[in-house]
DNA sequence: TAGCTGACTCCAT
DNA sequence: AATGGAGCCAGCT
């Protein structure tokens, strides 16, 4: 199939993918907080799912940093030296996200965002 | 339809 | 800090 406009896009995707363009540069959230603000709480692995399936292109005009979504420990999900944990590392890396093996201290760079400004700009 | 899977979390060691 | 187990739940086969 050439094109996708038959191809059903799970609505909660979309959810996903818009909350995590919100992160700003140089910080990074957690998949359940991200599950959380995207109106789906308790679906982390949801969110895990949908960032697997983020067009190259961006969504929407805008890239999707999927790279600044890691788990609640602070770590990056990926197998360490496995090619996408490398990408991802190298990612956060350029933000001047520290990172120390596989782990980020949330306590200096965990996204906290205004919950009003938030869900002004997403518009659920 | 019924299991199986996993870019998760929480809690105990 | 690292490891393991149980719970979790939408998607996928």
């Amino acid at each position: 199939m050439k094109k996708n406009e038959h191809v059903k896009i799970n609505p909660n995707y979309l959810r996903i993918w818009q909350t995590v363009q919100a992160i700003p540069y140089g910080q990074v959230a957690c998949y359940g907080q991200i599950a959380d603000l995207a109106g789906l709480p308790g679906k982390a692995r949801l969110v895990g799912k949908a960032l697997g399936k983020v067009p190259d292109d961006g969504w929407q005009g805008a890239k999707v940093p999927w790279y600044r979504v890691i788990n609640s420990q602070g770590k990056i999900s990926f197998p360490v030296e496995n090619e996408n944990f490398n990408q991802q590392k190298a990612f956060l890396q350029d933000e001047q996200i520290v990172v120390i093996g596989s782990r980020i201290k949330l306590t200096d760079f965990q996204w906290q965002p205004d919950i009003a400004e938030l869900l002004f700009k997403l518009d659920f």
